[in-house]
DNA sequence: CATTAGCTACGAAGATATTCGTACAACAAT
DNA sequence: ATTGTTGTACGAATATCTTCGTAGCTAATG
């Protein structure tokens, strides 16, 4: 049994990156975050909305006259899916390779770099069991 | 000046690995090696290697018959454009997030680790001075 | 009640990616 | 010299993504 691939287009990453943060949201709604940034018309995001619907990417009540659409789809799963499909594709399939690249390019806090050395502490003491 | 956006295709991106792993390569030997996992027919990989070259992700040579084509962009830029394209549309531009993710998935070995450990050192030891 | 505004549905055009068939050139083998 | 093999060029079919216009429904407004 193969697992259900999420393959979403690069304006379907748009919509659902605006539905994981606001929850539930009508065509409208969307459309008025997008249009902030890209000019695209109403019903480009209508259709954009019903196809991802179609493929099962989004969710939607359509109880009312207004829709309302929600992600079909966890961020967290899509992420590991978009991710793990680069470190396939573009590393070599090494996690590592990736890691190192990421780590290297962005000068990261001291912060940020003290929370990826805990988290590697926590990896290895589970795995030591 | 805006710079040049590298962004090839899945199949495109096949092709560079295999080029960037091999060195120049005739159509013939991408293709052989291409259909090994795919089956894709000859001249569809031509056609592909000529589309990159007008795209100039290819150079190639045409001084003998069998043209050989050899990568135009380096396998670490274009890692790094396409790592720093999904930092930002799909991980909210956070690279830790990024980083994180990918540690936890792949369960990385402990030789991994300690390569990862080092090269935090190394970027810690950097950024002091 | 007629008009306007906001919504959905849907067909279709345009853009890009992928695939392959066919034509033609060069060269080797018979 | 004819034939078969291997190559390039290129047009075109197909698929997918993106965009938008238009039609039609419903509710609010005058």
């Amino acid at each position: 049994m193969t697992v259900k691939q999420i393959k979403p287009t690069e304006s379907e990453l748009e919509i659902l990156s605006i539905l994981w943060e606001k929850g539930p949201c009508t065509v409208r709604e969307v459309h008025d975050i997008l249009s902030a940034t890209k000019d695209a018309g109403y019903t480009t995001t209508l259709k954009l909305m019903q196809i991802m619907h179609d493929k099962d990417l989004l969710e939607r009540d359509t109880s009312s006259k207004t829709h309302v659409y929600k992600a079909a789809v966890s961020q967290e799963k899509t992420r590991q899916q978009l991710l793990n499909k680069m470190i396939d594709t573009v590393f070599g399939g090494s996690a590592t390779s990736l890691v190192m690249q990421a780590l290297g390019q962005h000068r990261s806090s001291e912060a940020e770099l003290e929370k990826i050395r805990e988290y590697l502490a926590e990896i290895e003491k589970q795995q030591k069991r």
